[in-house]
DNA sequence: GCTTAAACGAGACGGTACGTCGGGTCTTGCG
DNA sequence: CGCAAGACCCGACGTACCGTCTCGTTTAAGC
């Protein structure tokens, strides 16, 4: 997502270790300081970089929180569970994992309120961190229906919608458990989650 | 939320109309500029007051801003739709309705954002906001329970398990719907929404 | 210097005792904080009065603290000296140890320096403390006259111009001896002024 | 007196026209606001620079108006005029001429005001302002005495003391008359009081 | 002793300036 | 050309005082 296709000839090339260390530091700062306190000559300071350094690859602090945050959701995977039910405990227990971390709290939620008023901010985030999401969501279904959980789609609009319904509510209840209700996410919620949302799928499916 | 039951008897009061005009300063301040654009001093401004009356009456800008939001979730009631679904529907298409506005939108994640790090933050949002909403949950589930479309509940402690666990579904569903996803939550979504969920709750309270 | 003469009739008197508790609060406020961190506000406080009472007798800051310095040179008084010399001596002396208290000292500049730009504060101020010393060289040059030590005046202008000639030497040596050079205008600095002083009166008067 | 001479090697050097930009800008802001109702904000806006910029350079207000002030008194110069009396008067008509300006006028007195509180902004006025004036005071006598017209030194410590003295009464002279009289320092004034100071001296030394 | 009207304490009010902080840009010299 | 360093302009911060205002409460003079 930083990729510069049309790449300078000349001139010193850019630090290769300097993105890394960016992102480190801004997840270290998220975590001490959280969003509204961290500033971006900090996080430089942090990353042993100057402040144009960072500029010259981040338009802002929103687009470096993402990219920081980001990277956090890249040991999202479907787990083999064996059914629907499972499948589906397994990725709201990683995701509520990382939801728990203080970095992806202090700037996951702060990020998406900025994002109502920055169309490219948000269009950032679905590509970088919901998209990623989502995957799993429709891979899952396909599991469920290969296995027989669930009837096959009957046409692509329905299917889109379903999957953006069911990712809406797992997303949404992990994402409010965690931060409005300030509860942690842990077994006994997920089960409960899940059986309710299986369940209502299943009516749902029959009917 | 800012009664002082021991007000000091003397001295100049504080003037009464000025918390209004504060208020809705500070929303129409959201519509145009947006959280994080958002200023103290101009807030002041609009509503014709003085930045020091501001900061004599509110610790800072989050304060503020939940105060104000609050006052848009006043109107939320539970309507007389005659079955638990008609229920549900009604609550979260008004849910979805304020929240679909945009000093909402603007405000809302933002101080839930800031409220991973400030635990006072937290309570009053909880207080202001998400106590009187789910007031609505607990009072629709009684409804139901006398319709006979829900059983009794077992125990209290299973009981406030399963209002947190549907609230943080229909609150973060509609949220993440409106916030992440960027698609109106309207009736169709709302119908859908509200059949999975009434199924899975006949389900599992059948099971 | 605050009398009304157009009494009212009716209401609450004045308060008799506030104005001196305000000026020797105003003092105490000089010793401690010096002009620029004295504050009205603080000055009521430590007077035990509010500071509604105190602007109903004063228009600020500087009139407040140049009757409060005033009262300094309540005391000052030609000495019977016996000689020109012994008479300058005993008033410069005496100007000197009040130019070295600190309320003084903080204060006296402070509105001398607000008065260039201030017309009826200078005004106030030359009626409250320059006359009075002025008076007193006056004084010691008709006794010096009487004495015979100096000889009489030729025309009232002339001798109009000495007496603020001698007096802007007087004043202005000590002053800048006390403030500028910082450096105590004590008994032996002040017969060296003294002596070269009246030498040259006495030299300028022969010719 | 901005002199830093262990420079940083490194980072964007400081602008070089700023300084004059900024202390231009405050003896204007003196001119027309006076010192009380100088704000360090305006004399930026006017030198067309940042506050932060202007709080880099200087501590404060008072350390700005010492320089801002300072360099009126660069043109200062001893005038060649062949006799004690006459180097005198043009010296006093020099300094009575710069005091007779409003930014002088305005800020002098109130950064000596300040400095009976300030040992380092005491400091500060002695290096920049006074030690300058008295250079003159030195060279004057110097010449006095070289032309025959006083009497050669006995001993150093009597040497400064007597330097010290005619300061304090040159200086001290000039500024109550301009700034507590409020009358000008004219010729026909300076001549008077140069005439009593030099038949002062005179017989001083003749005893 | 009752009335009356101004002075009083308290403290909120609309303002202005403070001195600081962070954002994002720029100008250096070095690599 | 990238980079560290740091000065730059800008705008907002939260605080401190200013001088004014509005309360309810004294307090003395005059009826």
């Amino acid at each position: 997502m930083l990729s510069r296709p049309s790449a300078p000839r000349t001139g010193r090339p850019r630090s290769t270790t300097a993105d890394a260390a960016i992102l480190a530091a801004t997840r270290a700062a998220l975590v001490e300081l959280g969003w509204s306190k961290l500033t971006l000559g900090d996080v430089a300071t942090r990353a042993g970089v100057a402040k144009t350094t960072l500029y010259r690859r981040w338009a802002g602090k929103n687009e470096l929180v993402v990219d920081a945050v980001a990277e956090l959701f890249d040991e999202l995977e479907l787990p083999e569970g064996g059914s629907l039910a499972a499948d589906i405990e397994g990725v709201v227990l990683q995701f509520a994992a990382i939801l728990g971390r203080p970095e992806a709290k202090s700037g996951l939620m702060a990020v998406i309120a900025e994002s109502t008023r920055d169309e490219a901010l948000r269009a950032r985030i679905r590509t970088s961190i919901v998209d990623r999401q989502k995957r799993l969501v429709l891979e899952g279904r396909a599991r469920a229906q290969a296995r027989g959980e669930l009837p096959p789609e009957a046409d692509a609009a329905s299917s889109a919608r379903t999957v953006d319904l069911i990712f809406d509510m797992v997303a949404g209840s992990v994402v409010h458990r965690t931060l409005v209700s300030a509860e942690p996410a842990d077994e006994a919620w997920v089960r409960s989650f899940t059986q309710l949302l299986v369940q209502g799928l299943r009516a749902t499916a029959a009917s």
